[in-house]
Parts: C-alpha cells; structure tokens; sequence
DNA sequence: CTGTTAGCGCATTCAA
DNA sequence: TTGAATGCGCTAACAG
C-alpha cells in the first residue's frame, strides 16, 4: 500500500472556495460517500430519510449544481432535446415550439431552441451542435431537400422528428399538415361566399408546400366551375403582397384571393385599399398560417389555421415513442388537418 | 507491471459499428495517435499537412462528431453561451436573438435559446439548466426581482449579461434602454402634433419598466402644460387595450393615448374605431417596442422603436468582455437610446 | 442501504 | 512534431 500522503486532489484544502463544487466536496461536507450523494440526486427513494436530508443539506449550503457534461458522459444519455425552428419570428413555429416545451417538460426533458433562420447553414449547424452534445433527440423543421446532414444525426443513432415535413421520409417519424385540404378548404369557403374568378398567388411557387396548398384550391375550384388564376411571387411577405397584388388588381378581374400566407393576404388587402377596391365587398381575401396578426389587422384576415401547439406536442410524443421502443420502433407519420378561420377579410 | 493482456477496452473490435465513433476510432484508422487527432481538431496548424489530410479522411469515412460533453469535461470551458427571452411571441425579443446570434457567430461562440414566457419558475429552471451545462455565460432577459437564480450563476464565476434591465446589476453588466427618454418622446410627438388632454394606459403598472415610461410622459406634459391622465390595464395585450380603451374613451375627453406596448395601442385603436371615434384624426395613439406587427396594421401604429439586433449584438460583446478580462473585469451598464417612429395612428 | 471503483471520451501535459 | 499517460466530474455496478 503506498503512503496515503499522496493527495488524490491536491487543492482539495480550498475546495469549499471553488467555483463549481464536486459531488466530491458535498460528500465530503455530508459525511457521507460520494455514492451516496449521487444516490440522492438519481435515485432518492433507495437512500434513508436521515442521509438524504444530511446531503440536501450540504448540496444547499455549498451551492452545488450538477455538471451535465460530466452526468451525460457517464451516463451515456442525456434528458435534453433540441429543436430547430425556421422562424422564430413567425408565430406558427411560437405555437409549436410551446406545445414541444410543455410536452417536454412532463416527460422530464428539457427543451432547447434553435433558429435556422431559413438558412441551411445554420440549419446544418445546430443539428451538428445537437449532434455533439449527444441529445435525445431532435424536432426539426426542415428546409427542403437535401437532409444528408439530418440523416447523419440518424446515422449516429439519435431520433429526428420532423415537424411541417413536406414528405413522409423513411428514415424518421414526422409530423405533417393536409396541406391539399388547407387549399381546399379556403378556395371552398371563398366559392360559397359567391367568388367565381379566384387568384392563388404563388409565393415561393418552387416550395412543396405551396404547391401542394395550390392543387388543393385547384381541386376546389374544378368542382365549382369557376375560373382561377395563379400569379407568382418571389416571397411570402407583406411587401411581395402588396406589389404583386396591386398589379394583378389592375390586370385582371378577380373577386377573391387565396393566399399561402397571412402576410401576403396583408400585402393584397393593402394593395386593394390602395386602390380603392373595397374588402370584402369587392374582393375576398384568405391567408394561411393564422399568424397572430392576422386577427389584429383593422380588417381582420380569413386564415387556414395550422394546430401548431398541438403538432410540438405530437412531436415530442414521437420522439418519445421512438426513444422508449429503441430499435423495436417504426416510424410512423401523423398528418393533422388544418381549419379554415373565417374573418371579416372574406366575410360578405 | 500487469499483465499486458488486460484490455483497455473490451470492446474494441467491433467500435467500427458503434454509433458515436470516438476520437480513438478515429486514430486507429488514420493510423495515428489519439493526441494527433485532437490536434488536428484544435491545433490543426501545428500538425503536418499530411497527417492531417489522413486524419480528416478517417474522421469523415467514420462519421466522427466531437462528443462536446467529453470536450467540456476535459477542456473545463465550453463555447455555448445561453440565452433567455421572456417571449419569444414579441418580435422585439426575436430581433435581440438575432442580433446576439450573428455577434455570437462571428466570435465562434454558439447561441441557445430558451423561452421563459414571463414565468419566473421556466427562467430559473433555464438559468440552472444553463448553469449545469457550464455555458460560457448566460445572457437573460431578466423578469424583475428576485434575481437570485441569476446570482447564484453568477456565484459559480458564470457571467451573466442582463438585456432590458429595469435597473443596472452592481453583479452584472447590462444593456439598458432610456425607458424614460421612450415615454418622453411619444408625450412629445403628440404634443407637437396639437394634443392637449393625453390619456397613459398604464398595464402592468406594477412594472418598473412602465413606471419609467409614465415618468417620461409626465415630463414631456408638465412642459407643455397639457393634461394627463393615467389608465391602469391588467397587462399590455390587445384584449386590455379594447376594454380599457373602450371604458376610457365613453368617459373622458382625451386626444391622444400613450400605450407602453403596441398591442395595448392596436386594442385602444379598436376601441376607437368601435365608438366610431377616427384615429388619428380625432385620437392620437402611440405604441411602444416597435412589433413586426405595428407597421402592418390598416392604421399602422407609430410607435417607440427599441434597437433589438443591436442590443443582442452588445449583451454578447459585453459578455465577451467580461469572459476575455477575467477578474480584471469591471461591469458596466450600456444604455440605448429608443427612437420615434412615427406613423399613422398619429399623424394628421 | 452504503462505500468503492472503473471508466465515459476527450484535452492536455510531457517525453521522445 | 508525435504518442502515451493523466484526470475532468460523474454514474453505475458491485462488494460490504
């Protein structure tokens, strides 16, 4: 046996100054084995009243905070779950990421935000970020095709949920929308309001979504035999709204518009009240998303409205299922329907 | 010495098919030493060009993603810096990530958000969550009193960076706004637009942040010898501002109102316009934080515009600070000036 | 139920 | 420059 002279840590003397205690010193401080005190932390029930409350005790009085990178290296888990969001300034990802927060939070996990900001890049980087602290998973929602970089996470074992996927992929669980029936569904409800000549502007007409929100107002607008119109536009925000509006007001003849945005459905009422042209009177409007502000406008906006609290909580459910069945799982996808909110903006 | 026969690690042989390759994988494959891998990941200069193609060759055949808790526990830092928002649903707090993101990202630093949602029970659980992780330092968008969780961070040696402090944090550098300089300029602008009898609608008037506000109305009023009266409203949403406004305008002559929010502004304007009141040209009305929002209502909303992105960008410069100067650091408070910006709801 | 011990995967000495 | 050894703080397995 050596001399037990040989300091296992030398600056042990001090330690009570440290910044950051060790479960060491609150064992040390509670008397107890540094076992123990992890025993109090992971599994309270198994340790005795008398030791347990000894050690909260000491955990108060040092200020002891456990170090997560040490707990997840030796547990080889962790109980955090990423989510990435392509817009945190759109109050759709808002509402999924609270209903994700508040389904996290009764599963014991903690849930933490990231804005890809539409950027691939960043998307790519907070998923390699997630990646390397080892998460239990992670919500995203992804730009368009590729995902190689989500696919790697799934190569390393971890579960990707996708949230507003636009196609079911094989490789994960997903939460998608009926984004058909949302077309359907405001294209219908502006025939019934008495439309015949219907334009759908296209912003961003190369994403998925939108065209699949367009062969749904496509659909409608067959069976009802009247006419429709489709005008691109380079985006989906107000101002995009208001320039392609104005000149499809002037151009042609038209009695509603059916917009994959509640922005743009902003912009075309502006650019119709530029003009004169009375809402709804003359012209019927409906946006998609129900953004916040879509209620608030003076002339409050007709919307397909996403569950988006819902689909966070869906999504944590999923990753729930497929963390607990581990290799068992398969992967499902649950498609939720929108609705249509009917507001003054198509309301004759 | 022992025997040589006992293995390190047992399981080697089949490491190739784990999920989370290590550094050692990684080693062996490119035929080099652990340490060179790990220099080619933070030294990558002081390694041969050679080894270092061989090195990235292995890590990419194998998939290799640092594992940052291992990273964390043996470097005894991290480069993660947190982030707490009160309300990820108010643009303002969006536009503060952002600018704290990019300034994050230029200084290699990565950014994670958490949304307290104005409960102090998520702030603190965020703040230790933050703690645990040993994040670099934690920029918080603080509720007011008690600041204790903060403090006890801050007693780990984490700093923390208070943005929208009420008031400066002897513990803690912060990024203020002239909350005062803010109420001031909206008396103002109403006043030079010909008000006399101004109305404050006070919600949340608890709030010091509010009381700051009222205080810069009441100067610009007692210069002016105009009269003011003060509304209180139980928060600073759109519901608030409609009853309170409605109860306010069916009471009293007033023409012109100063809200400290903009969605309290929106609702006061709906309760004009209920009453068949015009705005502005028989009522003036004046938001406050600049929403994404205010501008694109059909009476866009003037309002007093606080500097977001810049303020992001300095919670993290001044973090940066503090984390460079070590203990030769000294807090300091920067404060913004809000400007103006007029529009509609307040022009005649 | 309590105390002891062996790594988790990596950064970082220090020799060579 | 490169390679072998040490331990970061903790969990988990096991012996008392």
């Amino acid at each position: 046996m050596a001399e037990s002279q040989a300091p296992v840590r030398p600056d042990n003397g001090d330690s009570s100054r440290r910044s950051n205690p060790r479960i060491q010193d609150v064992a040390q401080r509670a008397g107890v084995a540094i076992g123990t005190v992890s025993n109090v932390l992971n599994n309270p029930d198994i340790v005795t009243e008398q030791t347990r409350v000894k050690v909260e005790a000491a955990i108060t009085e040092l200020g002891f905070v456990r170090n997560s990178a040490a707990r997840a290296l030796a547990a080889r888990r962790t109980d955090t779950v990423g989510l990435i969001l392509i817009d945190i300034g759109n109050s759709l990802f808002v509402d999924i990421a609270r209903g994700a927060e508040s389904a996290a939070g009764q599963a014991q996990l903690k849930l933490l935000l990231a804005n890809s900001d539409s950027t691939r890049s960043k998307q790519d980087n907070y998923l390699e970020l997630f990646d390397q602290a080892r998460v239990a998973g992670v919500l995203l929602t992804p730009l368009e095709e590729p995902l190689d970089v989500a696919h790697a996470v799934l190569g390393h074992g971890r579960p990707v949920v996708l949230v507003i996927a636009t196609s079911p992929d094989p490789l994960t669980c997903s939460v998608m929308v009926n984004e058909e029936l949302g077309g359907y569904l405001a294209a219908t409800h502006v025939l019934h309001g008495g439309a015949h000549r219907l334009v759908f502007v296209a912003g961003c007409p190369d994403l998925r979504l939108i065209r699949r929100r367009l062969a749904g107002v496509e659909r409608a607008v067959a069976g009802a035999g009247a006419s429709l119109g489709v005008v691109e536009a380079p985006n989906l925000a107000i101002g995009a709204g208001r320039e392609v509006g104005h000149q499809m007001l002037l151009s042609q003849s038209v009695d509603a518009v059916v917009c994959p945005s509640d922005l743009l459905a902003v912009g075309v009422i502006k650019a119709a009240t530029d003009l004169g042209i009375r809402v709804p009177d003359e012209l019927m409007v409906v946006g998609y998303d129900d953004n916040h502000f879509a209620s608030e406008s003076s002339i409050p906006v007709s919307t397909v409205s996403l569950p988006g609290y819902r689909m966070g909580e869906l999504a944590i459910e999923l990753l729930l299922e497929e963390i607990h069945q581990g290799s068992a799982h398969v992967h499902r996808t649950v498609t939720l329907d929108p609705h249509l909110i009917p507001r003054r903006s198509s309301l004759r």
